[in-house]
Order: C-alpha cells, then structure tokens, then sequence
DNA sequence: TTTGAAATTCATTCATC
DNA sequence: GATGAATGAATTTCAAA
C-alpha cells in the first residue's frame, strides 16, 4: 500500500512528537520544529516528510472561524434513507457533501444513516435547510435536527498505544 | 472584539481566495499563494496576517489518517445526560473530551445531550469504550452508538453570500 | 538515519506608489 | 492597500558518518 488509506504505520517517539506538533501548529518552521523535538532541521525535515509520505499526515488546514464566516448557528441533522440501498445512499452522499451549507458528512450505522454537519447564518437559515433542501430528495424518509451549542475538536489525535512495538 | 469568537468578518474577493487556498494547503508558500490569487508577495502575507488577527483564521492543523494511527474504527456516540444540569453538562464534557479515544465532541440540543466522536483500534475496543468507560459516569442517563462507514469534511467552507456587501 | 554546512528559496520589511 | 527590491531566515540538498 502506497501512503493512501491504508494500515497502521509503526511510529517511533519522534514520529510522535512531530506529529503532536504538527496538529498543534502545522506552520511551524522546521526549524522551530527540530529544536523543539531536540533533533537536527534535516532531521525533522525528513521526518515530516516520512509522515506524509507514509499517510498518516493526509494535509495540512487552515482551521477556520464559522461564526467569522457569517455561520454562528451549527446543526447536526440526523437523516434516514428509504430505501437504504447503495444507489440512494451514495446519491445522497454526493448530492449533500457539496452543498454550501455543509460543513462535514459522517456515513454512519444506527437510527439514521447519515448525520450532516450543517454552518448556517441563522436558526431561519437552519430550517430553511432542513424544509427547502432536504426535502427536495425523495430518499429522505425522517430528518432529525439537533442544533450544535458547541464544537470541540481534540487538538492532537495520538497513535493508539502498543503493549509491544514489534520487533 | 479582537481576534476571539466574534461576529461576521467582511472578507473581499482577494481574502475568500486566499482562505479557500489555506484551507485546501495550509503549507502552500506565501510565494505560491500569490501567484495563485494574482497579488504580490507582500500582498498576500499582509492578507494572511489580517485573516489570522481577525480571527477567521483559528489555526493550522496537520490532518491525520485516523487508520494509520491504528484507529480504524470510528463511532458517533449519542449520550443523554441525567439531570442536565450545567454542573453535569461541564464535568461531563471535560472529562469526555480528554479520554484518548475522544477526537470530538458536540454539544447539542434534541434527543442527546451529546455527540461524541471516538475512534478506537477495533469494535471490541469501541464496546470497551461505551461499557467500561462511559458506564463510569453516574451522569450519563443512555447511550446510543452508531458506527461511522466514513466521515468527509468539506474541504474548504466558504463565507456565506451577501446579496449587498456594505459599501 | 542523522548530521552540519552549502546552496537555494522564501519570508519579511519598508520606501514608494 | 499594493508593490518590488533588499535583507535576513528558512528550507533543502548532500557528502560524510
């Protein structure tokens, strides 16, 4: 496998620290970087490069304020599809991924079969989405709206720990 | 305000570009970014500063496979907190937020309380999750899992359209 | 793999527009 | 506000260990 979706990478402390960095401040020099984790810049440099080459750092984000971008009101709407066949639930995927007021699209099992993350203006936008957009596709069976009074990402994932790195 | 969580930003034409190039590239060099949008050098940093002041810009992430890091399996757990009582809403998301399998949480209205988004090596540890730890809670009233087949986040979110920009 | 030093490219400042 | 030329920093390469 090539540095696409693939299997877990073996990654030693260095790696790791990189890493935490990196998803703390993806901008930080290189420089900075090496002298944070006590290694040389050529060091780090390769390192970094190592991460993404491997595909376990997929890109690097600008993380933006929703509410600076006129989107002060979050939803996270609940969506069942009837029937749930492949040809409706990827038809749904790709027709509510691009709209604008998506903001993220979790395919999911359970009660629902997908859950949108919606960054609307307003509680009007909000249920303008849900009565004016949703409603346009007949696989919609059941729509439920929870509205989102905060959005904590985790800063830094870290790999999960191994009893016994192998080797 | 300065910089913090505040209302709507005015962006022109040159920002929206340069904040859709940062978040599909938050490392693209400054030389690169602007050529891309047509300015100089100098032009485009002044611009990237102001985003960062403004606070439409909070950061700049490196984006990792949750896979690579042997996390294979996500869930999206609905949890119902009994009574909701601020005191129970804030411990509850403190401790939630920083147990290691955590890589988000939402805070809603509706059905749940909230969501939280784990990702764990397998599905016996996504049952571990919910029947060793989330048991612990004594403020935690139900749990609903539901397994993510995939999660996709808008690559670049856009400022909403403002039919007359002020002046 | 890691390193330091050389070579190259880039960020940043600032006088000018 | 935007620009480009000058300067100071950083990235990147690579031979050596």
């Amino acid at each position: 496998m090539f540095g696409g979706k693939g299997r877990t990478v073996e990654l030693d402390e260095l790696d790791r620290r990189i890493l935490r960095e990196l998803q703390k401040d993806a901008r930080r020099t290189n420089r900075d970087l090496a002298a944070e984790v006590g290694v040389a810049p050529s060091t780090s440099l390769e390192r970094v490069r190592g991460l993404r080459r491997k595909g376990v750092v997929r890109g690097y984000r600008a993380e933006v304020d929703l509410a600076a971008l006129g989107r002060a009101v979050q939803a996270m709407i609940a969506i069942r599809i009837r029937p749930p066949s492949r040809r409706n639930i990827e038809a749904f995927r790709a027709w509510v991924s691009q709209l604008p007021e998506t903001v993220g699209v979790f395919v999911t099992s359970g009660r629902q079969d997908f859950l949108v993350h919606v960054a609307v203006p307003d509680t009007d936008g909000l249920y303008a989405f849900v009565i004016d957009r949703l409603t346009q596709r007949p696989e919609v069976a059941d729509v439920e709206t929870s509205v989102v009074y905060e959005h904590r990402r985790t800063v830094a994932v870290e790999p999960v720990r191994r009893p016994h790195p192998d080797r």
